[in-house]
RNA sequence: GCGCCCAUAGCUCAGCUGGAUAGAGCAUCUGACUACGAAUCAGAAGGCCGGAGGUUCGAAUCCUUCUGGGCGCACCA
């Protein structure tokens, strides 16, 4: 349970009851009430803003309707104290027990603790990576793999029921490249000497073995036979073949969809036509001619009428092209069709996950969302920032045309799919992010991956060393439920249990917030907290989670220790990563 | 020329959708190992939140406008 929703529900409760006193005026509006910890850990446990933001409405001064609001919240038995600061805040502290309820309310749960229901069961898609089938991921995509995973994860921890897709954009120009290149590679399987590859076709060597595949399968049948007749054949064979190579890319990251959308089906069955045809209908669509661009005018540029949707009526910039000159339908139009196809499987609240090179496609797919959907759909757009890849401060050098690209699959086997993920998370996604291979495996205070991991073996070496000062000892979860938590008397036993029981409402900010980085950012930050109090029991003796003599103060303290490595098993969770249990 | 994103300590970044005296790490300086692993921790110092206006009880956060960076700008995906 989340606490600060608890509180809050409390104080909209007094609220209730002080307009049934005539305090405040029936319906007051009571959704901008915040109930969040203070900044400074002194004004107590939670703060809210309730007073201030209706001392309006009651023709009273904030402080005095503070007052009144306090009176009442001081008879809430949870509530220890309430006191009113400031400009009319009202800092509330909670009851010790209160606290310590929620270190065994995680040893009941274990990394269950933290699940909400924010959700409500509602359905939501997350649509992420999506690359093109025409070749093995590359470091381009990691981002935008692990945001939208963890973003996955995140929503389905608190309560949402979230399906992961994958959309295959299998219906361009490019995947007849695709086609042609795969041709040659047969061509080489069956003896042929093909020379370098041409130019505008793929020159990778991940062809090579479908090639093989592609001769051993069906011989010479397509070797000398036009293109027309094979065309389709090899379209087909090689998309599958890039498709498991993707697959396997991302299972090394620990990434697996659940719905794999192909454009090429959407089309096929009628779906684009379908979504033209609906926005026809409500009129949002006509022939025009565009504009060009100003400024950088393209050199080929010439007036043409075009299929055009109706973008700038639902918030675009200018309307967008449907069809292309070919009568075709453009990457545009079935897109929408992907978008409406989610909408008709029931999602309302769709999230796209791309690439900072999309920045310029936000606009109109949240225009065709809501028209598609005659307004009912919601799509949020995660635009993930580059990566730098840095080699002790230096650039990796990278080059697609020398094939000396890196790929995903290189940089998870040099540091591991843990790391990847971790890192991925430590930067919110507008922003760049800087990814050097020496950092990122260094085992010191400022790599965020290993601060957490070590904090979390640490707990488990002292359970260890538990065990061996005390060997008549039970520390399972089931016996440390029991422990006499009210021997946790110290200031920062007591400020790492609060910080325990933040957990689930740092879930619920950043489901809402669809920032999955803020995960990442509150487990290095309580990984700290349990640092520092590890080495409060350097200084003074008594302070260690062993006490020596005192079984019942050691059992009290693990079980505070242990409810907080459930809590970073229960974030890692949430990233994709293991935990480990000895460094 | 237009759109989107970014600008916070010397450096790298948080800042909980408008709250109280703006927080971490690194680097710098001063300390803590007869060890529940010092792979860590404590303390000091460091800020006109890019500039200028505005909105209100209250702004790093929202609006306008500059400045400086990144990305993208018919018939590609």
């Amino acid at each position: 349970m989340n606490v600060f929703s608890l509180l809050k529900s409390d104080i909209e409760g007094q609220i209730l009851v002080l307009e049934t006193e005539g305090v405040l005026p029936a319906g007051t509006d009571s959704s901008r009430i915040t109930v969040e910890p203070p900044r400074d850990a002194a004004h107590g446990d939670a703060a809210t803003n309730a007073a201030m933001l209706l001392g309006k409405a009651a023709g009273l001064k904030p402080r005095d309707l503070a007052e009144k609001l306090a009176e009442k919240l001081r008879d809430i038995d949870h509530i220890d104290h309430v006191e009113i600061a400031g400009p009319g805040f009202i800092n509330l502290r909670m009851a010790d027990r209160f606290w310590l309820s929620q270190v065994v309310a995680v040893l009941e749960n274990g990394t269950a603790y933290g699940n909400g229901d924010l959700g409500r069961g509602e359905r939501v898609n997350v649509e992420y990576v999506s690359a093109n089938p025409t070749g093995p991921m590359h470091v381009g995509h990691c981002r935008g793999a692990v945001v939208g995973d963890v973003l996955a994860n995140l929503l389905a921890k608190a309560g949402y029921a979230v399906t992961k897709e994958y959309y295959i954009n299998d219906a361009g120009a490019q995947v007849d490249v695709l086609a042609k290149s795969l041709h040659l590679r047969y061509r080489e399987a069956l003896g042929e000497n093909i020379g370098d590859i041409p130019a505008g076709l793929y020159p990778g060597d991940y062809l090579v073995e479908p090639g093989k595949k592609m001769a051993a399968r069906d011989g010479d049948k397509w070797q000398k036979a036009d293109e027309s007749a094979w065309l389709e054949e090899f379209r087909q064979f090689a998309i599958t073949e890039m498709m498991d190579l993707i697959r396997a890319d991302l299972a090394l990251m620990g990434v697996a969809h659940d719905v794999f959308t192909s454009e090429a089906n959407l089309v096929a069955k009628g779906k684009v036509q379908q979504a033209f045809d609906f926005l026809e209908k409500k009129g949002d669509i006509y022939v025009g001619v565009l504009e060009p661009p100003k400024g950088k005018t393209p050199d080929d540029w010439e007036p043409r009428p075009q299929t055009l949707f109706r973008s700038t009526e639902f918030g675009d910039d200018v309307d967008r092209p449907l069809k292309k000159s070919d009568g075709s339908w453009t990457y545009f139009a079935s897109d929408i069709a992907c978008h409406f196809d989610k909408y008709e499987r029931g999602f309302n609240t769709m999230i796209d996950v791309f690439g900072a090179d999309h920045g310029g496609y936000v606009k109109r797919m949240k225009a065709a969302t809501k028209a598609i959907t005659g307004g009912e759909g919601d799509l949020d757009v995660k635009l993930c920032q580059l990566v730098n890849l840095l080699e002790n401060g230096e650039p990796v050098k990278m080059s697609k045309r020398a094939g000396t690209f890196v790929t995903l699959r290189d940089v998870v086997e040099r540091v591991g799919k843990d790391v990847v993920r971790f890192i991925m998370l430590t930067r919110k996604n507008d922003a760049t992010l800087d990814f050097d291979f020496a950092k990122v495996t260094e085992q010191s205070r400022d790599n965020p991956v290993f601060y957490v991991q070590y904090a979390y073996a640490r707990v488990k070496s002292v359970f260890r060393q538990a065990a061996e000062a005390f060997p008549e000892g039970d520390f399972s979860d089931v016996a440390l439920k029991k422990a006499d938590l009210g021997l946790l008397t110290s200031v920062d036993e007591k400020h790492l249990v609060r910080r325990i029981a933040e957990w689930p409402r740092i879930v619920e900010q950043a489901a809402i917030a669809h920032e999955p980085h803020r995960i990442a950012f509150f487990m290095t930050e309580i990984a700290a907290d349990f640092h520092a109090l590890w080495n409060k029991g350097r200084d003074t003796t008594t302070l260690r989670f062993i006490v020596a003599d005192d079984l019942a103060t050691t059992t009290a303290r693990l079980a505070m220790i242990r409810s907080f490595a459930l809590v970073i098993a229960s974030g890692l969770d949430v990233v994709g990563v293991a935990p480990v249990e000895e460094m």
